[in-house]
DNA sequence: GCAAGGTC
């Protein structure tokens, strides 16, 4: 029997499609990923009996990037990231082994029908799937197709039936219009960001960002919230009066009334209309009307209207609303909380929906009324092919979720009640006055309008804009107030108009749509992928340089709000040039800045740095730091320079003196190594001599830490090594009256790891237990010791595997 | 360390 592979883009989406086409009757297994299944089931196709496995990915497979080389920051041109660098896709979650399951499922199989999604992304991820099993499939004979498109609208029975009956062809074009899109994206956002970043942060030393990023979507979005503060800002009050009657009749309590004129912007004719009304003491009604208002019944919930709700009414974040939506929907409460789509479907079972809250403790008085009497289709909203409106699916209380409320955001506020009256009915002034008012500026933007706003100009999708919203916050461009308003940070605003005064349409919300527009042409196949792409390029390049080249304009703002990197900071260790002192600037990301060379040194993040004795590096004269991580973590001395500029070709950037082959420096990896690490492949323990009295010695590339004689005087790292494993002797001198040693001996030298006097004076600490202790290991590459023998060119040691280091070690755990 | 788009 012949096999059909059948591919869908979501596991939820594989389950009710298989579940549709074979009536309920597939036998389901877990993929070897673990995140997709497998549902299979035997029926007909094209007038054939053959075997159906339906499956799914998880999204896109692949996402593109620049080769290795073009990822450092340091030694590419931002500019070469438009044309030069070469991209590359990779696996888009290399966790899920995306591209071996689907060659596991595909192999042997005869055709496949594609169920992804029936857009543009969907049609993408289709030519992704193709690359990924095409060859592992049979081949078709002759000229017999193998590949089928299934395009469908809803996951409805009829639909799913229907699309199956009319499969198609995926559409090259609209998939080449994505990868254009992915490669546009990744090339001008990287640039600017690299640009942008480096650019400020080799200048300003209290930048409150470490990443300056600017994307397509993300700029935009900061546009918005920037827009309304502008508007606020430049918000001038402006004077207005109003006249304000009350008037009673008889025993009823007095009433307000508003003037239909609403207000004027000049006193004095207020005046004149205050001193005429004054001029009688009657009121007499002249006409009456009566309006009835009704509010629409509300669409059904979509995930971007519930994202606005969530902020609005719950004051919850649209990051966070995904997060517990997926939550739900993942313990049954709610469908499917991604869809675009706000109609329900005509054979929907909305009773049966609404009794499965009719014994909810909050509404099952109103659902049961409404199952009594009734109800009305709801409104018919946009079937956008995805999945149903979001819909309760199970009645839950508010212990069983602990954070619900209800929302009481729809209710039409009562009006004011006003007594029952008729034309000609009259009422006696009780006073007339002109009230004094000012125009009030608008309030920042709040998360739901921006939404409203990001929607309306097609700025992200319903899944990516609480990411675009997340980045503007974490890249400390807006914080979010309370109501959840978002205001825009000194970072953000200066940001904004630099753009403005340099080249607004880095930031209008235009800039998405033109490209879209270009891209929609790949799409239509009224234009060549290459042509496309080439030309947004090119326009985007130029817009790179011009903006590279008026960067100047954007500083003079920047300069008002943060100061510059020679400013900030204090004076800390001497600069190897020019021999005077660099400043250690703390802010993140932490660097040392040498204002007379205007160099600035990276540093390791998440830790602190410490003069290191003044002691200097012996190939460049810088004086060396003590980085440290924290007070119970490790630290090593490096040389600001080697840092970024590693000395030696066995050595890569990030590395610090534990790491350095330096053949005779003593603060080197060679001097202080003392062995092979007891827990990675790679690492050695080097000895921290700053370390004292509670002396140790850490694994340069993983966590581990071995503590050793305590309260001892002294400790050096002997240039002999042990016989019998290799590693450095270590000479240790205690205190006369704290000896550990018998007979009342101060001094001893001995390897660490096999010497029974130092036996019970060593222990590990820290060890993170990455791989259980007792595998079987491999001599793998190790680093440098082992000096007095064996030692190669260029100072690296060629230790051999210690004998028996795993029995030694084993008393060392504690 | 960058983008935006899928989804877990």
């Amino acid at each position: 029997m012949r096999t059909v592979l059948m591919v869908a883009e979501k596991p939820s989406l594989a389950q009710s499609i298989a579940k549709i086409l074979s009536k309920g009757s597939c036998s389901s297994r877990k993929g070897l990923n673990g995140a997709c299944s497998v549902h299979e089931y035997t029926g007909s196709f094209l007038g054939q009996t053959v075997r159906f496995k339906m499956t799914s990915v998880c999204g896109h497979v692949m996402s593109l990037d620049f080769i290795g080389k073009y990822n450092s920051w340091d030694k590419v041109d931002p500019a070469e990231l438009f044309s030069k660098a070469p991209t590359e896709k990779k696996e888009a979650n290399p966790k899920l082994s995306m591209v071996k399951f689907l060659q596991v499922e595909a192999r042997g199989c005869d055709c496949v029908v594609l169920w992804l999604d029936c857009d543009k992304e969907g049609e993408n991820i289709c030519f992704e799937v193709l690359d990924a099993i095409q060859p592992v499939m049979n081949k078709p004979q002759g000229n017999e197709r193998n590949v089928y498109r299934a395009k469908f609208s809803s996951i409805t029975d009829t639909d799913i039936c229907k699309a199956m009956e009319h499969l198609g062809e995926p559409n090259r074009n609209e998939a080449l219009s994505v990868d254009a899109r992915q490669e546009l994206d990744l090339r001008i956002g990287c640039a600017f960001t690299r640009f942008q970043t480096k650019y400020f942060q080799g200048k300003y030393g209290n930048l409150d960002s470490s990443l300056i990023s600017f994307g397509p979507c993300q700029t935009p979005t900061l546009g918005f919230c920037v827009e309304r503060h502008d508007k606020i800002q430049s918000f001038k009050p402006e004077m207005y009066w109003v006249i304000q009657a009350k008037v009673f009749r008889g025993k009823e309590t007095p009433i307000t009334l508003d003037w239909d004129r609403v207000r004027v912007f000049d006193r004095e004719i207020g005046q004149m209309f205050v001193n005429m009304a004054k001029t009688t003491r009657d009121a007499l009604v002249e006409s009456v009307s009566k309006k009835e208002k009704a509010k629409q019944r509300p669409l059904a919930l979509n995930t971007v209207e519930m994202l606005r709700v969530a902020s609005s009414a719950l004051g919850m974040g649209p990051q966070h609303a995904m997060q517990i939506a997926e939550r739900l929907y993942t313990q049954g409460y709610i469908s499917y909380p991604r869809t675009e789509t706000t109609h329900y479907p005509e054979n929907f079972d909305l009773k049966g929906t609404l009794r499965q809250q009719a014994n909810n403790c909050y509404w099952a008085e109103t659902v049961k009324a409404l199952l009594a009497e009734g109800l009305n289709r709801p409104r018919k909203g946009v079937d956008a092919g995805d999945h149903p409106p979001i819909t309760p699916m199970r009645s839950a209380s508010e212990s069983e979720l602990g954070f619900t409320e209800v929302m009481p955001w729809q209710g039409i506020p009562l009006e004011e009640a006003l007594p029952a009256c008729e034309r000609g009915d009259a009422f006696t002034v009780e006073e007339v006055k002109l009230l004094e008012k000012q125009t009030s500026p608008p309030d920042y933007l709040t998360e739901a309008e921006l939404i409203t706003l990001m929607e309306k100009h097609g700025i992200g999708t319903d899944a990516s804009i609480p990411v675009h919203i997340n980045n503007i916050c974490q890249r400390n461009y807006v914080t979010v107030e309370s109501g959840r308003k978002l205001q825009p940070t000194n970072l953000g605003i200066v940001l904004v108009h630099g753009y403005y005064k340099i080249d607004v349409e880095l930031v209008l919300p235009t800039i998405r749509s033109a490209v879209e527009k270009q891209l929609n042409l790949i799409s239509l196949g009224k234009a060549n992928f290459h042509q496309v792409l080439q030309h947004t390029l090119d326009i985007f390049k130029r817009k790179f340089h011009y903006f590279v080249d008026s960067i100047a304009s954007m500083d003079e703002l920047m300069e008002v709000s943060f100061s510059p990197i020679a400013a900030t900071g204090k004076h800390h260790s001497r600069c190897g040039k020019c021999h005077r002192f660099l400043k250690y600037i703390q802010a993140k990301p932490s660097r040392l800045h040498c204002s007379h060379c205007d160099e600035t040194y990276s540093l390791p993040q998440n830790g602190a740095i410490k003069l290191y004795k003044e002691l200097r590096c012996p190939l460049d004269e810088f004086e060396l730091v003590l980085w440290t991580s924290g007070p119970r973590g490790k630290s090593y001395p490096l040389c600001p320079y080697c840092y970024s500029n590693p000395p030696f070709r066995d050595m890569k950037k990030g590395m610090g003196c534990n790491e350095c082959t330096h053949p005779s420096c003593p603060h080197s990896l060679n001097s202080l190594g003392i062995g092979q690490c007891v827990e990675c492949e790679t690492g050695v323990l080097v000895f921290d001599p700053s370390s004292g009295p509670k002396w140790r010695m850490a694994c340069n590339r993983c966590n581990v830490a071995v503590h050793f004689f305590e309260h001892a005087h002294k400790v050096q790292v002997s240039q002999d090594s042990c016989e019998s494993c290799d590693a450095s002797l270590v000479m240790v001198d205690f205190h006369k009256a704290h000896s550990p040693l018998l007979d009342g001996e101060t001094q001893h030298t001995g390897c660490v790891f096999c010497d029974a006097v130092f036996q019970d004076l060593v222990e590990l600490k820290h060890a993170t237990m990455r791989h259980p202790m007792h595998t079987n290991r491999g001599g793998g590459a190790r680093r440098g010791r082992g000096r007095g023998r064996g030692r190669r060119p260029g100072g690296r040691g060629n230790p051999k595997k210690p004998k028996d280091k795993m029995a030694a070690l084993a008393a060392y755990f504690v």
